[in-house]
DNA sequence: ATACATACC
DNA sequence: TACTGGTATGTAT
């Protein structure tokens, strides 16, 4: 115990790891270190704030302690059998490696500063930052020159900087022109994944294969050349230099003919059929549209195309190509802190074993296997061969939603209940805003010594109005203050959370219909153009769902109880869910090699244990790439082909959500059957799969001769095995709620991340 | 299911 | 004077 506190108080870095200046952004090369963090120390010394960061650095010490204890202990003999297992493994990824796919990650320079320089010409030779005394969230590069960054708090910031010129936040803005480089996105892949509001993954693809064939025309961009108007008007001078912001003086030139510079009024400029002409016309137009700048990083998957876009930041751009050699080289200097899921904390706990770079990852690989997680190692293990996704997943349903404030210090009951009851009314507005019902509510109580806590509660029945929420949250308060009394709670931030969501149109503790799924494939397909308020659906859906209910729903409470089944819930296979049915079908099912799992998308075998090398196989076969194993159409032995027509089709695509179906047309799922047989994959076959990472429903064992299968429709199991048997009975429900589903009007997206009132917290740090 | 920690923007 | 807010996920129990 002393040894560690001493340790801690000898060696200075210890404490400095957590206060610390980042220097790990761009524009923070060649910084005085040694002086920033004096002034940090300096300024944060003896405040509460710094107490808490000293407690919570002990505990990443004791941790790093123990695991260097488990380390010393660890055999010569352990250590051999770990190489192999990693090398075993390593052979294993390999093989499922792609370079087919170009992937592209965009983030705007400086974001928030930015927007706030381009409206303010008189910012732009002048240090800034956007926040408040409090918190920054973001800075100019002139301002990071005196270590000025996100996340760090204004009155830090003006030690650090004291002409430092602090503009408040102006969400709706920068909202705004998200949404602007959103529609440039959408033109290069419509089905980008946005991160944030200034940043995005895009499959480029697509994309460069049409252009091939392009005709100079479509690959011509006009500079923007109209005076005088104001910056809203998306026009801008580039020969006017005072128009112009300023924002990087010295940024490094990535490409010699950079779209603005030096343009005469009128100039065009005709763009290659390269990925990188692409990518340059992309910014361009970025660049056109709103006079902001942004960086991109190119490469064959997202992990190391987020490496790149920050490595000729801002303004710039980075290829990797897309061969093997070139992945491995980059990856080997790669620090470990760069790569996205390697924090502060782990980033420090790897740096005790003296890893620091990729390479170092790859050396260190059987210890590492034996100190973490298989989770955390197997990242590594990806990360190391630079691996990583090569498709881009659909925006998926959110899982929680939160709300929470920051206070002077309130130890009063009353005012404490009162506060509670006011966050419960903005959580309750936002989630009537998504049509959301919860099951879960956590309060977070953070005290005045910066100690958080939270306290959850599960409920049997979802909940969504203030009341709900309040009458949970307030009994989780109440708890605390009794167990604090006689003292007061001394709180400096409340917050609530709701989770455990009930896909949106039932209160009931069971799981979204198919249909309404497929309805909400549907609308993610209008995700981008339609923007109508969306209670009137929500109500809608939950007076059909009532009504199917009370028609159909007897029994199946009696059946399943508060358990629903699991699987199909919400309709889409997450790949948890899928974690687990791998799992079950290899623990649970004698029949089943162990050393083979089955894919849930082309039901071939495939020969390994390993999540993460199987989750690729998965991820070929759903990008349908002709060289992987695809996804084949599978019709039930016992069935006929002709009896597709009988069968409820799932767009295989939204099994595990994803978008693809998109591309296929604006007419509704109903009028696709029968569909495409490579883009459809049977339903029973999804709901075997679920089955079968039920064990403990069944009798026990896979070879139980009568499992139950749970209709995804009205929620009761059905003694059969027999597939016809069981797809009738489907039939019968489908029918039944697509009667009552087919009056139902257009729905607009529940997620769409451009007007979602939640996105206000999209710092650019 | 709960609590807490880490990570990201 | 002053160290955020929102979401997801990992780890331990």
């Amino acid at each position: 115990l002393d040894t560690l506190e001493e340790k801690n108080v000898i060696t200075e870095e210890g404490f400095l790891s957590r206060m610390a200046l980042n220097d790990n952004k761009a524009g923070m090369e060649g910084l005085d270190r040694d002086k920033i963090n004096k002034i940090i120390m300096e300024t944060s010394k003896g405040s509460r704030f710094y107490e808490n960061e000293l407690k919570r650095e002990l505990q990443v010490n004791q941790r790093i302690e123990k695991m260097m204890l488990q380390k010393a202990q660890i055999t010569e003999q352990q250590l051999k059998k770990a190489q192999a297992e990693v090398e075993r493994m390593a052979a294993s990824m390999e093989k499922s490696r792609d370079l087919s796919r170009v992937i592209v990650h965009v983030d705007m320079d400086a974001f928030y500063a930015a927007v706030e320089m381009r409206d303010c010409p008189e910012l732009k030779d002048k240090p800034m930052a956007v926040g408040s005394m409090s918190m920054l969230s973001t800075s100019n590069y002139h301002a990071r020159k005196f270590g000025v960054r996100a996340a760090m708090p204004g009155f830090i910031a003006k030690k650090l900087c004291p002409d430092l010129i602090i503009v408040p936040t102006n969400f709706d803005k920068y909202r705004a022109v998200s949404n602007e480089i959103r529609e440039i996105f959408a033109l290069y892949d419509p089905h980008f994944q946005p991160l944030s509001l200034d940043e995005a993954f895009l499959d480029f693809t697509d994309h460069i294969e049409q252009r091939k064939s392009w005709p100079e025309s479509l690959r011509t961009h006009h500079y923007h050349i109209i005076k005088g108007k104001p910056p809203k008007m998306n026009q801008w001078l580039p020969e006017d230099k005072d128009l112009s912001p300023v924002l990087f003086e010295d940024s490094p030139v990535s490409s010699p003919s950079l779209p603005c510079s030096g343009a005469a009024a009128g100039a065009v400029e005709v763009f290659g059929t390269s990925v990188e002409e692409a990518v340059r016309e992309m910014r361009f137009r970025i660049e056109q549209k709103t006079m902001l700048t942004a960086s991109a990083g190119i490469a064959p998957n997202m992990m190391l195309a987020k490496v790149c876009s920050d490595k000729n930041k801002p303004n710039g751009q980075y290829v990797l190509p897309s061969t093997r050699e070139a992945v491995m080289d980059f990856i080997q200097t790669l620090p470990v802190r760069k790569i996205f899921g390697i924090g502060k904390v782990s980033e420090k706990m790897l740096n005790a074993l003296g890893v620091s770079n990729c390479s170092h990852l790859s050396q260190q690989m059987a210890l590492l296997s034996l100190l973490f997680s298989d989770t955390s190692w197997h990242h590594f293990m990806e990360v190391s061969l630079g691996l990583g996704h090569t498709f881009i997943p659909r925006h998926e349903e959110r899982k929680s939603m939160s709300t929470e404030r920051t206070f002077k210090e309130m130890n009063q009951t009353d005012q404490q209940l009162a506060l509670c009851k006011t966050l419960c009314q903005d959580l309750a507005g936002d989630m009537k805003k998504e049509g959301l019902q919860a099951k879960t509510v956590t309060l977070k109580l953070k005290n005045v010594n910066f100690e958080v806590k939270t306290r959850a509660q599960t409920l049997l029945y979802a909940i969504s109005t203030e009341e709900e929420i309040f009458a949970a949250a307030k009994e989780l308060l109440k708890t605390e203050i009794e167990n604090e009394s006689p003292q007061p709670l001394r709180l400096r931030l409340m917050g609530v959370r709701v989770s455990a969501f009930v896909t949106c149109d039932d209160k009931k503790p069971t799981q979204r219909s198919i249909i309404g799924f497929l309805q909400a494939s549907k609308n993610d397909k209008q995700r981008q153009s339609e923007k109508e308020p969306q209670q009137s659906f929500f109500q809608r859906a939950h007076a059909l769902r009532l009504q199917l209910q009370t028609e159909s729903s007897k029994s199946q409470e009696e059946a399943n109880g508060e358990t629903a089944p699991t699987s199909v819930s919400s309709g889409v296979l997450t790949s948890k869910e899928e974690s687990e049915t791998v799992h079950a079908s290899t623990s649970g099912c004698e029949e089943q090699k162990a050393e083979t799992l089955t894919c849930p998308v082309c039901f071939q075998p495939v020969e390994t244990t390993d999540l993460n090398i199987f989750n690729r196989h998965i991820d070929a076969c759903l990008h349908g790439r002709p060289d992987k194993p695809n996804r084949s159409m599978i019709v039930d032995s016992d069935s006929d082909e002709d009896d597709v027509e009988n069968h409820l089709m799932v767009p295989i695509s939204n099994v595990r959500g994803k978008c693809e179906v998109e591309k296929e047309g604006e007419e509704s799922w109903l009028n696709r059957i029968p569909p495409q047989k490579d883009q459809f994959q049977s339903v029973q076959k999804v709901f075997l799969i679920s089955e079968e990472k039920k064990p403990s429903q069944q009798t026990g064992s896979c070879n139980s001769k009568s499992p139950a299968l749970i209709c995804p429709v009205c929620q009761c199991s059905q003694e059969t095995d027999d597939l016809n048997v069981f797809n009738h009975h489907v039939d019968l429900c489908l029918n039944q709620e697509v009667l009552l589903e087919l009056r139902r009007p257009t729905i607009p997206s529940a997620r769409n991340t451009n007007n979602s009132s939640k996105q206000a917290s999209n710092y650019t740090y």
